[in-house]
DNA sequence: TCAAGTCTGTAACTTTTGTTACTGCCAGGT
DNA sequence: ACCTGGCAGTAACAAAAGTTACAGACTTGA
């Protein structure tokens, strides 16, 4: 685990805490489509991405969805953090977007670590940073852009995540993801396959250039 | 100003550490309708609020407007917090809602504090967390629901944050927090009159039931 | 008291998004 | 080869939101 974990963190995080990260944290993986951490699920510990892609989506009590972002390989969960340290439910869902591997560390240790080494206190803050960042942009999209744009940023930060032009996905997924309906998915990917910028296929989607 | 301070956040800061702030802090007030921060601006210091209260801001290249939340007594803008120890520019404006009194915290003390008194590392988490939860609830008001629902919101927090029942603001303004035309909000104001849950009046609206 | 500017109400229309319904297509299993 | 279920295309319509235009009311200040 260590190796791993060097890979991806060490050149952030110092010797001794990457040592006492792969001492105390859980190595776990998951399954590209498996839910990773649910709505109201109780957390007690907070994950480090190693390897693979998370979706975070949001829900209301009627059970439409919103995708809110993706985590990636040296990336924590701000919104998990934060419920960590409040003792919270969790407010949101985390699916696994590829094949992932990550680690969970116990909420004691993120505390402790934040008055012992200065790396893992800017790491915290870096995260919560990012994180504000990402929701700022998540509300500008939806705020200020239609539904043709918010479709296309969609598309670009999959294939971005999934460093793959060809985008493994129907179009109903697609619906929750932006939460609209499938017609309404449908009708806006055809108009852009007739701008020439997408290719359709069954289950399959070609980026050409956006 | 110690007083002030005390009053504010007496019961969750110590001694000490109330002593420090006023002494490196800068007391400063603000009329109703003033810009505190705007959008670019290089980011130095946090805000610590004492009286009054703010509205915080997103905009869009266009000139869009959006209201993300408001901010009183006892409260810091985490997103100011993060930009300023990402040393980066302001991401946001920020304008008082109600003439207000606060205080500017460099940011040099900002990491001081945080490594010597828990009260802050506590109050710099919280901030965050509790400005992340305000996000997702402005996201969630995007995403999932209708323009009357989300002016229904808006009145009921602005009468919170006023601490009234009668509101002094024109369709116009409410227009541009919700990101909307003018024609909307009286389309929707109306309908909320004929169902009995506000009155209205040139500039001012009062608050029925909701 | 009159003029100018601001605010609200409303009509008529357009655009965007959501809904329902139906079609054909494709893939996997029997 | 056939059946079944999931997927995509499309039409027709409905609802929500945005736009344009105009009228009347109020407010302020000359």
């Amino acid at each position: 685990m260590l190796q791993e974990l060097t890979d991806a963190y060490g050149f952030i995080f110092e010797e001794k805490l990457l040592q006492e990260i792969s001492e105390t944290g859980v190595l776990k993986s998951a399954r590209e489509g498996e839910i990773i951490m649910d709505i109201g699920n109780y957390i007690t510990s907070m994950p480090l991405l190693l390897e693979g892609a998370i979706k975070i989506l949001r829900e209301d009590k009627e059970g439409n969805e919103l995708l809110l972002y993706f985590l990636e390989r040296g990336d924590t969960c701000a919104l998990t953090l934060s419920c960590c340290l409040g003792q919270t439910k969790s407010e949101i869902r985390a699916v696994a977007e590829k094949d992932t591997q990550y680690i969970m560390v116990p909420i004691a240790k993120i505390e402790e670590w934040t008055t012992r080494f200065k790396s893992w206190r800017n790491f915290v803050f870096e995260s919560y940073q990012s994180r504000l960042s990402e929701m700022l942009e998540t509300i500008d999209t939806l705020a200020f852009m239609n539904m043709d744009q918010r479709l296309l940023r969609y598309i670009q930060d999959k294939a971005k995540i999934n460093q793959s032009q060809e985008l493994q996905v129907t179009h109903q997924q697609i619906a929750y993801d932006l939460n609209t309906s499938r017609v309404v998915i449908s009708r806006l990917l055809k108009k852009l396959e007739l701008e020439g910028k997408i290719l359709l296929q069954r289950n399959h989607l070609v980026v050409y250039d956006l």
